[in-house]
DNA sequence: CCCTGATTCGC
DNA sequence: GCGAATCAGG
């Protein structure tokens, strides 16, 4: 694969979006997350400020080199010695125009059946589940974390899983076990 | 261990 | 220019 055209408007934007290199890496396919990141470093756009405005350099750590230094020259094996790191003055405030936290009211939350119809063994295994969860936010969400949502989204005591996935499944042992009911287990439930 | 981006350097 | 290997960190 190369960098088309499209590809390359497809990785600015997905990176805008602030997509993780390996999420990008994904969307695209045929690349990896290390291609993403160094083509994400060549277009310049590696910091996320946006319209590349304030070039506010990042310190960038010394690093000493960690290969053998094929140099021809006799070049001093010290460092030109980085001007001390900057005192980080921090201010200047980018562009949020102090959002209202956007509350969702709709979202396509994974199935919550009611108590009513799921096995008593696998209700109580969710709820002991729960405690052990590792309540993650949405944004640490990976593909092997369990996606099962706890809580009200609308409020603070929100949170998912976030237990190790059932392999091809978005959820925990457990949640799998509550989101996907056979019908022959559904059926006639009696309570 | 899972993940993140950053950097280097042979190609 | 490209991206694997590596580094540094959460």
């Amino acid at each position: 694969m190369s960098w088309t055209e499209e590809r390359v408007d497809l990785l600015k934007k997905l990176w805008g979006e602030g997509q993780s290199a390996s999420q990008i890496a994904k969307e695209l396919g045929g690349v990896t997350r290390n291609a993403v990141i160094g083509k994400v470093h060549r277009l310049g756009l590696s910091n996320r400020q946006s319209g590349g405005a304030a070039a506010a350099a990042k310190p960038a750590e010394p690093k000493a080199a960690p290969k053998a230094e094929a140099a021809p020259k006799p070049a001093p094996k010290t460092e030109p010695a980085r001007p001390a790191a900057q005192p980080a003055p921090a201010d200047a405030k980018p562009a949020m125009p102090a959002r209202r936290q956007i509350i969702p009211a709709g979202q396509p939350l994974p199935p919550q059946p009611s108590a009513n119809e799921i096995s008593p063994e696998a209700l109580a295994k969710v709820n002991e589940v729960e405690k052990k969860a590792k309540k993650l936010g949405l944004m640490e969400l990976t593909e092997r974390t369990c996606k099962w949502p706890v809580g009200d989204p609308a409020t603070e005591d929100f949170w998912f899983c976030g237990l190790p996935v059932q392999v091809g499944k978005p959820y925990c042992e457990a949640h799998v076990g509550v989101a996907f009911q056979p019908m022959s287990a559904r059926r006639d439930r009696r309570r």
